[in-house]
DNA sequence: GCCAACGTTGGC
DNA sequence: GCCAACGTTGGC
């Protein structure tokens, strides 16, 4: 199993739309950056573990946890010329762009912010805290979802 | 709103 | 293949 961090504008799609969702899942449209795309793709299993991340917004978090639902498969949002994320070099015969399923693990009663998270030593190699990290999909390793889970468990004690 | 850090595009 | 121009992300 692998572990993943998810990156989402709160204002576009928060963790509130996904747990509102239908078996509390939704695919993941709309990544449209290649590095993420061949991680999606290639690493992307079913079962995997995702640290869902809010951005932007005066207190970027992560405020949950979800984990993949169903691997790659073409996002055919990318053929919809209607769609913010059509791309008329993507064709159902060649796909360009992927996208997987997500589904609510845990929503965080408290969430671990971006500001917790780099005053925490053990999360000093984390991609996220990287300076110019952009990729909106990024690996964790097991020892970082778990000191994350450890410190919103923290909070939740704490408040 | 600013801007650093990328990524992409397209002329040459 | 280089690189300037432009676009995007996302923290601050």
């Amino acid at each position: 199993m692998k572990y993943w961090l998810m990156k989402t504008e709160p204002g576009t799609y928060s963790i509130e739309d996904l747990a509102k969702e239908k078996r509390k899942t939704t695919c993941w449209e709309g990544v449209r950056n290649y590095q993420a795309r061949n991680m999606m793709r290639d690493d992307f299993k079913k079962g995997d573990r995702v640290l869902f991340y809010h951005s932007g917004g005066k207190d970027p978090a992560v405020v949950g946890t979800a984990k993949i639902a169903k691997g790659a498969y073409p996002d055919h949002f990318a053929w919809d010329s209607g769609s913010k994320y059509y791309d008329p070099k993507s064709s159902p015969e060649n796909p360009r762009w992927f996208m997987v399923d997500v589904q609510l693990d845990k929503a965080f009663e408290q969430p671990v912010t971006l500001s917790q998270m780099r005053n925490e030593p053990q999360l000093e190699q984390m991609e996220l805290l990287r300076k110019g990290s952009r990729l909106s999909v990024q690996p964790v390793t097991e020892s970082e979802f778990e000191v994350v889970l450890k410190m919103a468990e923290a909070a939740k004690n704490k408040a």
